[in-house]
DNA sequence: AACTCACTCTCAACCACAGCTCGAT
DNA sequence: TTATCGAGCTGTGGTTGAGAGTGAG
């Protein structure tokens, strides 16, 4: 086997290592979207047509995570004996599973997650800055002219159709800064520390293309839209006439169709297998219509207790930064607010906001490298003796062996009496 | 169209044990 | 309050084989 060869097949187990940890991650970002769905702070439209599939996993989903009922880790799923391997949609958890020991390290876990909020992701998920002019809405843009963070009536009220200053729209994770980049594959407008946090979060990320955020002028413009890149806008263009080989629309699906139906959306719910399931999740979103944040009591609708935006709908974008919120382009411009399907709730309470803002930190976190938490382990475990790939007793010869080598008088003697057996290399 | 068969692909389960956690003393 | 002990549990990787998937007949 040549180098090249050599390095093919690591890439490929790397891959294949990858992957499987990818659909691991994306089973539990799903039961968390299932627990938020049914809080009310999501809404998946898919689910609904999965409703069987839905109760299935609502019934196996974590136990609402409080102070004194924390979220427990699944248990290591121990068949009594070699079961038959069925594609269950999750591992079933229940609270009768669980150890003391899960327990405790639940309690562990809830800790950690408290102290993730700390530092500029704990803006995440908190209110938006309020409007430097009436303090009472919300700011959604920033005038660089005026250096003012304002809310939508009170910039209108400022910058009518001829005005010249200059403005952006805030970002759209922490909605505490300008925007700085818009980025086409999460469909947002970021500021740069959020730019740089989520991003620098896994390679996938990192190949977003960004471009700087243009400030806009005259009266209130269209909520923030991804810039096209010059690449997409090829592939738009050839579009018509192109069979799909073009590899700038094969770029150009980082970000998820608008138009993709129902079904695809379903379908990548459940995918057989794709190498780009983090863009199948993304894709599979496209129908959640919008999530519950701190929003301007002057844009809500308290009617009937639900809490609704009267003139624009909020897209929001699954990629990287997960729940950002993005305004509907398609709604912004004073046309009426689009599908039945959209509904916003508000959050109930601090609860839910924690644990929004918990969801939102584990997929800026997320990695989709295989991680080693305790490289003792791996070390033990490589040099662990093996019968069918199983962990075998370590004999004294094994030890004689690891301590003085294959060449040894001990494993000499221990070969020569092992007549039934050869040496086979493993690679 | 429905079925069978052969083949390939996928991945949960299995194993031992160092080291970690936590309650009891 | 601190230290020690022991029980219980986790995490680690290569291989296996049942079941899923697929295509041909």
């Amino acid at each position: 086997m040549t180098g090249e060869e050599e390095w093919l097949v690591q890439d490929v187990m790397d891959s294949k290592r990858e992957f499987k940890r990818s659909q691991e991650e994306q089973w539990e970002e799903l039961h968390e979207m299932m627990a938020l769905s049914t809080a009310g702070d999501v809404y998946v439209p898919e689910l609904d047509v999965k409703q069987e599939v839905k109760e299935e996993m609502m019934e196996d989903r974590l136990p609402t995570p409080t102070p004194q009922n924390p979220p427990a880790p699944a248990p290591r799923h121990r068949a009594p004996s070699r079961k038959k391997r069925t594609k269950s949609l999750s591992p079933a958890l229940s609270s009768a599973d669980l150890s003391a020991g899960d327990l405790r390290r639940a309690r562990c876990k809830v800790e950690e997650q408290t102290v993730v909020g700390g530092g500029e992701g704990g803006l995440w998920g908190l209110a938006g800055r309020p409007c430097d002019t009436c303090a009472v809405d919300a700011a959604r843009l920033y005038c660089r002219s005026d250096g003012a963070y304002l809310c939508a009536g009170c910039d209108a009220r400022a910058h009518g159709a001829g005005s010249r200053h200059a403005r952006v729209w805030l970002c759209e994770v922490c909605e505490h800064a300008p925007a700085a980049v818009t980025c086409r594959a999460d469909a947002a407008a970021l500021c740069a520390t959020c730019d740089a946090d989520i991003h620098s979060a896994n390679p996938l990320a990192s190949r977003h293309e960004r471009l700087p955020v243009t400030p806009f002028f005259g009266a209130l413009a269209d909520p923030p839209q991804p810039a096209p890149s010059p690449s997409s806008a090829a592939a738009t263009q050839e579009d018509a006439d192109d069979d799909g080989s073009n590899e700038a629309e094969a770029a150009s699906w980082l970000l998820p169709e608008p138009g993709d139906s129902p079904e695809d959306s379903t379908a990548t719910f459940f995918p057989d297998s794709d190498a780009y399931l983090d863009l199948d999740f993304v894709r599979s979103m496209d129908g959640i219509k919008a999530i519950g944040v701190p929003v301007a009591p002057s844009e809500l609708d308290v009617a009937g207790g639900a809490l609704f935006y009267p003139e624009h709908s909020m897209n929001h974008s699954m990629s990287t930064s997960e729940v950002a919120v993005v305004p509907d382009a398609l709604s912004a411009g004073g046309a009426p607010a689009p599908a039945p399907s959209v509904a916003v709730v508000a959050s109930k309470g601090k609860e839910r906001e924690a644990r929004l803002m918990r969801y939102r930190e584990k997929r800026k976190n997320r990695r989709f490298q295989k991680t080693i938490r305790y490289a003792s382990r791996k070390a033990y475990a490589e040099t662990r003796p093996r019968i069918k790939g199983r962990f075998a007793k370590r004999t004294a010869e094994d030890d004689a062996l690891e301590r003085d080598g294959p060449f040894s008088p001990a494993s000499s003697a221990h070969l020569a009496s092992d007549g039934d057996y050869g040496v086979v290399p493993s690679f």
